[in-house]
DNA sequence: TATGTATGGTAAG
DNA sequence: TTACCCTACATAA
């Protein structure tokens, strides 16, 4: 038998849950947006997308959840989704030549000193108007939006029999969150992740509601994930060690009260509680 | 060089 | 539930 490593926290951070796409939304807007931009496929599974859009101006970019929404001028919509292993790269000052990879590189037709390219993604296609709705329709609310809505969520919770970790993870109920915010947040509100849904009080519904939209909104400000109480920690944000940016989330003992922490599979990936905490 | 792992999601059985 | 897709990087061999 092998000896199984637990992943060191902050050693593997790269893949995206919301706030991420929160703000790359934001940075890629900063960047493109109003510019006619030169679309290609140095990998060529999006070429023919690539041509459609090329020389096109941008006039947005959405997220909602995880997913990631181009508008530009007399095209059609253009829906980015990272999954587990999607990512961009970002180049504003040199443009390095794309690497193999590389799925969609975007970039001002004027201005040879930026580009974004996005590699490994789950979804890099055009969609039409009645996709990008049936698209929205099944997202639920997103936290980071500005309008949003806990109502559904709340309801969805309190009718549910799954396990709260499983609803979490399902973007129908909340759209946005992913195993680290799952983890974070649970343990934060001193709830288990087997408990259903409608067997948790309104005042912890409440809590997940609010501390996954703290976590996310502090996500999108750090650029990272930090889910430990700086004060807690005794540290500034910025020098809280890698090791201690999480209370349960790939840890072996709790961050709070040292205890073991166990890991259960929910929603086909590994949710971690500890059971002191988080009493079932 | 090969293997294992990852913060996601979908579609098929 | 399972299989499968997508990529990069660390570690083992």
């Amino acid at each position: 038998m092998a000896l199984v490593k637990s992943p060191r926290p902050g050693r593997h951070c790269r893949v995206p849950e919301g706030h991420t796409i929160h703000r790359a939304a934001r940075r890629q807007a900063e960047l493109l947006v109003g510019r006619a931009l030169t679309a290609s496929s140095p990998q060529g599974r999006f070429a023919e997308g690539a041509a459609a859009l090329d020389g096109r101006v941008l006039e947005r970019v959405d997220a909602h959840g995880k997913h990631l929404l181009y508008r530009f001028r007399d095209a059609p919509v253009l829906h980015v989704h990272l999954g587990l292993f999607g990512r961009f790269r970002v180049h504003d000052g040199e443009v390095p030549e794309p690497r193999p990879t590389t799925r969609l590189r975007l970039a001002p037709v004027a201005a040879g000193d930026r580009a974004v390219d996005l590699i490994g993604p789950t979804a890099c296609e055009l969609i039409e108007p009645p996709a990008e709705r049936r698209l929205l329709a099944r997202l639920g609310p997103d936290p980071l939006a500005r309008d949003a809505d806990p109502a559904p969520f709340l309801a969805r919770l309190g009718r549910s029999r799954a396990p709260v970790g499983t609803l979490l993870m399902d973007q129908s109920v909340l759209a946005g969150v992913g195993n680290v915010f799952r983890a974070e947040a649970l343990h934060l509100c001193g709830v288990h992740p087997l408990r259903e849904g409608r067997d948790l009080s309104e005042a912890e519904r409440a809590c997940l509601w609010e501390t996954v939209g703290r976590m996310l909104e502090e996500g999108v400000r750090r650029g990272r994930i930090v889910t430990v109480d700086p004060a807690e920690a005794g540290v500034s944000w910025s020098r809280i060690p890698r090791a201690r940016r999480t209370y349960v989330y790939g840890r072996d003992e709790c961050l709070r009260c040292g205890g073991p922490v166990e890991r259960i599979t929910l929603a086909g990936r590994t949710a971690y509680a500890c059971p002191a905490c988080q009493p079932r």
